[in-house]
DNA sequence: ACAGAAATTGACGGGACGTCATTTTTGTGG
DNA sequence: CCACAAAAATGACGTCCCGTCAATTTCTGT
């Protein structure tokens, strides 16, 4: 008898390998946002857990691929409120400017946890991960539907995404650098500039 | 006597200096172009010279330090040619077309002579660098003066100028994913989309 | 020609890297 | 309950890179 008890579908096995990613994850946030990407390393990482050196690479090959680990989950985190934005907009300018404050709210949040530079904090390092990719398509899509729609022209969906993309990444810093950060500002800046061009921006003060 | 000759106000010890500097600068360039940023190590640098490894360190003090001054010297060239645009400039359209264009020649050109490569070859790497922010000081400069001109209506200047950059930045990567790049095709998308918003950017066919 | 300043050199201690033979842990069949 | 094989963890090891620094070479002014 014992152990009739609960269910238990998952093996001792499996449960340490995920306790363990998620060790070394969790571990490896804490350093990079305590040492910068650069600087950090692997060896940082792992003494950040109560692992053996060599278990790290049983995990990752790299750095690298613990970044882009990170960077997978934020995206993750990141494409179901994209998605909801999209379904729940009335309009276009709906989902724009809802996309756009959740971008910002994300990125406020992410940075507030991680500590305040601005700047610094950022690593820098390639981050075209799957996940990443993922959140491009997911922009993209919504922006070729409202062609298909007939709520936008038919312009080039590629390029719109990607200047989309750009101008969040770019005023999401920004932002933060303003205090206190005005996330239904800058959204109101990026969400009238696409809409209307600079005639669509709203006016300062 | 002896050298009565040429007027050298430069002695050899200068010389040698911006010799040995420019020398790491280079074998720099094809390092990262060959291994990209991340694996580039200092010594890889050094053996693509004739000096020794002691001697990097009395002219930079890292690896980072290095591409700094790479970018630093791409943004130094980039500056005046942004700034004869916006000399030349019959409007703020023509301006922004212009500087669009600039860029996006600059950009492809540096990636001609660096390789194939899109994405990879761009290194992962804080590109905040002095020369970098005079670049985008240059660019919120004509803002502002079209702003104070009535060209523009009274917008936010910073966001627009980020907004401005951050399109620049996507957009290049995208343009240049396609082939053949289309470099005029991508500016007026930019111009448009930013004098304009969706309205202004151009049809697709 | 010479002395002192400036720059170069490469060896060195400290560490990080990724691997791998060994040990420990876990799942399974008798 | 045990034994045995597969899986996973361990940490020592050889290799390489880092940044420094005392010794040496090269330059400059007098």
């Amino acid at each position: 008898m014992s152990e009739t008890a609960s269910i238990e579908p998952i093996g001792k096995r499996e449960k340490t390998k995920v306790a363990n990613r998620q060790a070394i994850l969790v571990a490896a946030r804490r350093v990079f946002a305590e040492l910068g990407y650069e600087s950090a390393t692997v060896r940082d990482i792992i003494r950040g857990t109560e692992l053996a050196s060599g278990t790290f690479y049983n995990y990752f090959r790299s750095k690298e691929e613990v970044f882009e680990a990170l960077a997978d989950d934020g995206a993750r985190r990141f494409r179901p409120i994209l998605r909801m934005a999209r379904e729940h907009a009335k309009s276009f300018e709906d989902y724009l400017r809802s996309a756009f404050i959740a971008y910002f709210r994300f990125v406020a949040e992410e940075n507030r946890e991680a500590g305040l530079p601005v700047d610094e904090r950022r690593p820098h390092v390639r981050t075209d991960t799957p996940e990443m990719m993922a959140v491009y398509q997911e922009v993209r899509q919504s922006l070729e539907d409202a062609i298909a729609h007939g709520d936008l022209p038919h312009i080039d969906a590629d390029y719109l995404a990607h200047a989309c993309i750009g101008i969040a990444q770019e005023l999401g810093p920004a932002m933060l650098r303003r205090s206190p950060p005005d996330i239904d500002n800058a959204a109101a800046f990026a969400t009238g500039l696409i809409l209307k061009g600079l005639e669509g921006a709203p006016r300062k003060n």
